[in-house]
DNA sequence: CACCATGACTTGCAATTTGCAAGTGACAGG
DNA sequence: CCTGTCACTTGCAAATTGCAAGTCATGGTG
């Protein structure tokens, strides 16, 4: 078996929200479903986003995704065979988790911006974030 | 310096998700916020959840998100001196991520509890969860 | 045919991060 | 003095990340 996760086999606890961050619950994950509702496809494409994931862990969460039933891959051509990956039903109702994100970054941390989907959907709340003082501790040394 | 973490220094990009996720992106952040939510205040309330958290990892967690600005500690008494940790505003804000996480496994994955808050306001949605097939793959070998 | 290019991954490996167990420091009570 | 509680810290071994490089199938070009 490959070398990369074996983890996330049973659930820590029945509390949903403990069992959807068995899944989702990685600085990753959340970003592939954002850039398959975006309109991504494919593994290269997907390994292209601003953040630069790492091409074995995009194809472990690839693998995981699939595996929980989030995500679909299948391939669209044969000789030499390509694939496509696009989000289930369940995947897409990740789309709501995604939005609560959004709006959290929009409002708490200055300077982000909305992903083109949750914009459409985001319409008149807040302004583009004016760049200002951040509330946050002055570090400890 | 303390051995636990120094990451989540800066941002992966500006993308509000990726943003957000640079705090609260871990199996963890997130059911620690559940908990105060919930009523939790001190350390070892927030010690003794169904997940079993790790006393170490409690201790960082609280630190990066009182670091964050997502909460705040006090000492509730002095002589001996013992401590508080409670929501921000911020902190409260996260509400919205942690119902839409609840939504999703409540809806898709079978058996999952609902939050207390979160029943309050989910009320009418899905009945008490059927124990029933679930929709993950057969495992790959 | 030789050579370069894609697409989609896998492997190696060092650097982090987890997770578990045990230890510490400041008191309070008996 | 001994035991107990709270709030953590330390030590490590084991698991996961992140980076660089390699692989495999096949297609295109000269």
């Amino acid at each position: 078996m490959s070398p990369t996760t074996k983890a996330y086999e049973f659930a820590r606890s029945n509390c949903a929200v403990a069992s959807t961050l068995d899944i989702v619950g990685d600085k990753w994950s959340l970003l592939v479903i954002r850039d398959l509702l975006q309109g991504k496809k494919t593994y290269s494409e997907l390994l292209e986003c601003d953040e630069h994931i790492p091409t074995n862990i995009l194809a472990d969460r690839l693998r995981r995704l699939d595996d929980a039933g989030v995500i679909e891959k299948s391939a669209y051509q044969q000789r030499p065979v390509r694939f496509t990956y696009a989000l289930t039903a369940k995947g897409r109702d990740m789309g709501d988790v995604l939005l609560a994100l959004v709006r959290w970054g929009r409002k708490h941390i200055p300077g982000t911006q909305a992903l083109d989907i949750a914009t459409r959907r985001l319409s008149a709340s807040a302004p583009p974030t004016a760049r200002a003082r951040n509330p946050a501790k002055p570090r400890r040394e």
